[in-house]
DNA sequence: TTCTGCGCAATTTAGACAGCATGTC
DNA sequence: CTAAATTGCGCAGAA
């Protein structure tokens, strides 16, 4: 089956063959034999790479692909990288079709004014769930809802989410599309019969899978075939990689810890340094030189740039969440373009991105779980790393390789895993956590109800197929966010309170929300101390924390113990110890995050916390949505905070101190910057009225012309505005809402 | 007094989603 | 209240 054969519009396969698309997949074609063109519901099961992406884009060009007023079409992911990656794809052909697509996803930065007329709309599930949560107007108005990823629905943290969103756009939108796409799984058909839709299993893949066990030196292929592995380091999985790189490929080493990234990683450079053979293979001679400049280039995260940027030399690279974006860009380039021979790897890599090598050498298949120890990972974890065996084009055939340390391992590796089925998707909606954050999203956006009614919105979810609809469970919540009030019940109607409502659109746990605003209580002043207001936030279960080292465990605790009291919640009592050892890492992250508000310089900071460039952004970012959620929770409660909190979010964001709010929200300021200017004198945005595009340029250090000449129109602009606002006198502005420029 | 080697105890252990366009006398 | 792997520590004995 051909792209020109297919029941689209002339001018949508005109651009589809521009773009390089000719002959259709084997899934693809059975997708559209099941009725993808004619606007039926799908299931795909496929693995990696089979060209479920292009499935995808044909559901959106069957409505989308002449001019005209068409309907609209969402994109939901899991990752924003994967949302940014495929926005790319459908933007260069949609707009070539006088269409738009919009990208909306928690970054702040990217999100479209005109995203209320976008034709396509590409999210995170979490993003989607937010535009439900704010009544977004567009929603009720989608014909195709295309669900990338959709196993996601077993993960108990993000699944919850996924299925109420799916469950609650399809009541919302009667006969809408829903396109769902999946990596191989058990159950497909039953999550087929939950959306109504036709299945289409495949485990056709552009490039052939071959999965094998090693030990001892021999790789023991599914198939029966067996390979002798060449000892050239003695470590196993080294050897085990560099044999591929040995035959012209790349190898990706996927292990269960970060310092075990870096550690293999350093190995196999120092095997190439002392040996000439392992050199040769490796050595990427000039090509590396870009790569390793543009991190020796930087002057901040020196230690780890130092320590990437030497390994790239030698053709050998890591991949952690702890490395800076900038940084996993420039190790994910280097490989694709095969200056990297060997990588080694966190499970980042096999979730996101798309990111194929020859071989994929699986270190381990346990992986640690607080709380439960070392575990086995799930079949279809391990068929996840799998799958990215093999890149098109370049490989022959893709490898899959385990790595085994004695002869049971590899009995189980080979029966269990190579042979094993993956396990089937199983809800896992019925959580205190989840449900309490659901149940207050449906309850809020119902306004009065009764509890059936909300316990009805839950009877589409995949939960209510495979259990049943969970009517007590509801009921039962209802009544903890009464007594968070965030809801009042009367009886059996339920209706959220205005605190509620904000809690549901703040998109934080109710618990975390009811914590802020208790903890508040205790911090009745205008400028309670940071420090308690930090804790605050990161108490909370949407918080991200840094772990203390064990040594100061004990007083840490202590001192958590006192703060909590202080904050008037009860040691013991009311919290337990769970949750005062949270509190004990709440309270070490506060510290640091103090540090990061008291200008002390990033590198001194990750040295004496002894974490990554990643690790500090994730606080931060998660901690600045947190405190800005805390002001808005102290806004509306009318507590004396409300605008040193408004502060706080900036100089949590910025890793400022208060005196440079105002500088450090004009573009291309950072915290150092800022300072820089207000040492020279210039304490707010009004005092660089006087200054040329080329004097503060060359007050800042690497700010260009053009970058300081935006900053400047900036600082113009947010002088003039405070003149207009204190002119406007007690008129106050009606409180701004995200549909403001979502136009629902 | 300092160094070395051994065995046992202590320590550590992946990832990444979400809000928002301001506020003075 | 889990478990594998690595690091840290204390101690004995040698230099």
């Amino acid at each position: 089956m051909r792209v020109e054969e297919l029941a689209l519009p002339v001018e949508a396969k005109r651009v589809l063959l521009e773009h390089g698309y000719s002959e259709l997949f084997p899934p693809q074609r059975e997708a559209v034999r099941a009725g993808l063109l004619e606007g039926r519901s799908i299931v795909v099961a496929s693995p990696t790479g089979s060209g479920k992406s292009l499935i995808a884009l044909l559901a959106a060009l069957r409505v989308l692909g002449e001019p005209g007023e068409g309907c609209r079409v969402v994109y939901a992911a899991p990752l924003r990288s994967l949302v940014y990656e495929r926005a790319g794809e459908w933007r260069s052909i949609l707009e070539k079709l006088g269409r738009r697509v919009a990208v909306s996803t928690g970054d702040y930065d990217r999100v479209e004014p005109w995203l209320g007329e976008a034709d396509a709309v590409m999210v995170t599930y979490e993003k989607l769930d937010s535009l439900l949560r704010h009544g977004a107007g567009l929603l009720a108005e989608v014909c195709v809802f295309i669900v990338d990823e959709i196993h996601y629905v077993g993960d108990a943290r993000r699944g919850p989410v996924l299925e109420t969103v799916i469950a609650r756009l399809m009541a919302m939108n009667d006969g809408m599309q829903v396109v769902a796409l999946s990596a191989t799984i058990s159950n497909a058909g039953e999550i087929a019969a939950w959306l109504g839709a036709r299945l289409v299993e495949s485990s056709w893949r552009p490039v052939r899978l071959r999965e094998g066990v090693f030990n001892n030196y021999v790789v023991e292929w599914s198939d029966g075939e067996e390979t002798r592995v060449e000892k050239r380091t003695r470590n196993p999985t080294l050897d085990a990689a560099l044999d591929a790189v040995a035959g012209g490929g790349q190898a990706l080493i996927f292990v269960n810890s970060r310092r075990k990234a870096v550690e293999l990683a350093e190995k196999l450079a120092a095997a190439a340094a002392s040996n000439g053979e392992v050199r040769r293979l490796l050595d990427p001679g000039g090509a590396a030189e870009p790569y390793v400049e543009e991190l020796r280039g930087r002057h901040e995260h020196r230690e780890l740039n130092e320590k990437l940027a030497r390994l790239l030399g030698m053709g050998v690279g890591f991949h952690h969440a702890g490395l800076a974006s900038y940084q996993r860009d420039v190790v994910e380039k280097a490989f694709r373009a095969r200056v990297l021979r060997v990588l080694v790897a966190t499970p980042t890599l096999a979730a996101g991105v798309n990111l194929p090598a020859r071989r994929v050498v699986v270190d381990t298949l346990y992986r640690f779980r607080s709380g439960r120890g070392s575990e086995p990972i799930k079949v279809s974890e391990y068929k996840q790393l799998a799958g990215r065996a093999g890149r098109p084009g370049l490989d022959p055939v893709g490898e899959a390789v385990i790595i085994a340390r004695t002869w049971e391992q590899a009995w189980e590796a080979l029966v269990g895993y190579v042979k094993g089925e993956p396990e089937p998707i199983v809800s896992k909606l019925v959580s205190e956590a989840a449900l309490r954050s659901q149940v207050l999203a449906v309850v809020s956006s119902l306004g009065v109800a009764t509890v059936s009614e909300v316990a009805s919105v839950f009877e589409r979810t995949l939960y209510a197929v495979q259990v049943g609809p969970p009517f007590e469970e509801v009921d039962r919540i209802t009544w903890v966010l009464d007594e968070y009030g965030f809801v009042s019940r009367v009886g059996d109607v339920v209706e959220a309170t205005e605190t509620g409502r904000r809690v549901a659109e703040l998109y934080i746990d109710p618990l975390t929300g009811y914590r802020m605003l208790r903890g508040l209580e205790a911090l009745r002043a205008e400028r309670p101390p940071i420090e308690r207001l930090l804790f605050l936030s990161l108490w909370s279960p949407d918080a991200t924390r840094i772990r203390p080292p064990r040594g100061l465990h004990l007083a840490l605790e202590m001192e958590a113990e006192q703060l909590l009291e202080d904050l008037g919640f009860k040691p013991y009592e009311e919290v337990g110890e769970a949750d005062i050892a949270v509190a004990a890492e709440a309270l070490y992250t506060a510290d640091m995050l103090l540090d990061w508000v008291m200008e002390k310089p990033e590198d001194a900071i990750l040295a004496k916390y002894g974490i990554d460039p990643g690790d500090l952004r994730a606080v931060v970012e998660t901690t600045n949505w947190l405190v800005y959620s805390m002001a808005q929770l102290a806004r509306i409660t009318g507590h004396p905070a409300a605008t040193y909190l408004d502060k706080l979010t900036v100089m949590v964001k910025h890793g400022v101190q208060e005196e440079l709010v105002e500088l450090v929200k004009l573009p291309g300021i950072g915290r150092v910057r800022a300072r820089r200017l207000y040492e020279a004198g210039y304490r707010n945005p009004g005092d660089l009225a006087g200054l040329s595009p080329e004097q503060l340029a060359s007050l800042l250090r690497g700010l260009g012309e053009e970058r300081a000449r935006q900053a400047l129109v900036e600082a113009q602009r947010t002088a003039t505005k405070r003149e207009t606002a204190s002119q406007a006198g007690a008129q106050r502005k009606r409180q701004r809402s995200i549909l403001d420029y979502l136009g629902g």
